[in-house]
DNA sequence: GTCTATATCCTGATAGAC
DNA sequence: GTCTATCAGGATATAGAC
């Protein structure tokens, strides 16, 4: 509605820095000078750099988690009770990826997007002690929410599994994201990180396959897949 | 031989520190106050922080890389070439995910081990700018070489997907290490971020059917597997 | 080689005028 | 709400005595 005012301001300027250069690379002079506001803004507006770095988060976090939420009901609303997992369990990682990889929910441009993926992939690994419980009371409910729905389709799995995979995809993710020019530079410009059809391909196919291992316990018992 | 002397101390307090906080967090002043020896020895031992931190990588990533490698080839000089490839793909992503996850190759005890498996966790994920180049020199070898094993085994899959996954196996890596307690914790208890073996199998398990994905341009024509 | 003392800079936060 | 000016503290790095 109204024109961007000092706080969104503010909130815009810092997404870009946390995405450059994480929480410990945000100094909130630069980011008042970038933003051409005045340096006191920042604890007037939000009382600090740490409930600015929650703010900036919040704003994206929640539209993500609910359009992954609403995907997977989709989803489980035309589940048959005898559907193929395989494309069922696909169906659920994407879910569970495209949101955060794509950042379509956030409503903003393609540019924009790939800002917001690169701020969580920021965060997410660097997860600075201050963020921990702000992190978990964002995610947790989603990612148990995400559980269930995964130990519905692999009800041989045992639960810590699925945490465990979930996490690795988790991480998988944040990773692709970060580091997306070292791949790029380390396979001689065979990867192109820009391109975000590719990686949510390439990263949906790897943890649907992945979900679908053997369980630990049948390895060395040979496979029976 | 001689006993620790203020060089090697530095080093084993700025290994615990880079665990502990990343690279962002360590401080010199706390690093020389709590191994004891002056502020200033840490410029005139290593000439800067940024010195510093490279000689603590230099000095673990070295032994990984080699028992790595060491591995990587007794696997190829024992293949047969029409072997079980799901087998040999797995012993391929245990020779690359087994010496960094135990620090064996370090010939440290077991807790310095898991040191040293945090530190890496925090350096992969946060990497530094002025790292960039000395970890691709540090991992770049090692990593084309595995691809290489990867691709021989794997020899339908793009080279550009089999960088990926190796990214994806990676980032897993890197974030269950790191992460481990925020599992722990969302998990209620059920993963157990100390147990070194079960992360290993799980890891290994993930990784090997991640890269036995059906290759994803068969995506959405069925799956052959 | 090791130490003290300090230079130089940058950080987040705030007091108080407007 | 917005500004200036400043505080108090931490950072790395270094000069120079021993």
């Amino acid at each position: 509605m109204s024109p961007p005012d000092t706080r969104d301001q503010i909130l815009d300027v810092a997404e870009a820095m946390l995405a450059a250069d994480g929480f410990a690379g945000l100094s909130l002079r630069r980011l008042t000078t970038a933003a051409g506001v005045n340096l006191a803004a920042v604890n007037y507006h939000f009382g600090g750099k740490e409930e600015l770095v929650k703010a900036v988060l919040a704003r994206r976090i929640a539209p993500i988690n609910s359009e992954r939420l609403s995907r997977l009901e989709a989803l489980e609303a035309l589940a048959a009770p005898d559907g193929d997992e395989p494309a069922e369990l696909e169906a659920i990682l994407r879910a569970f990826l495209e949101p955060p990889l794509r950042a379509t929910a956030t409503g903003c441009d393609p540019g924009t997007g790939r800002q917001v993926c690169r701020m969580f992939g920021r965060i997410l690994v660097e997860q600075p002690p201050f963020l921990r419980d702000f992190l978990r009371s964002q995610f947790g409910s989603t990612a148990r929410r995400f559980v269930d729905a995964l130990a519905r389709v692999l009800p041989r799995e045992p639960v810590a599994t699925i945490w465990w995979r979930l996490h690795f995809v988790v991480g998988a993710m944040a990773h692709a994201i970060q580091n997306a020019t070292a791949v790029q530079h380390m396979s001689d410009g065979l990867c192109d990180p820009d391109d975000a059809d590719a990686l949510v391909e390439e990263l949906v196919a790897f943890a649907t396959a992945g979900f679908l291992a053997p369980l630990s316990a049948d390895l060395g018992r040979g496979r029976q897949r």
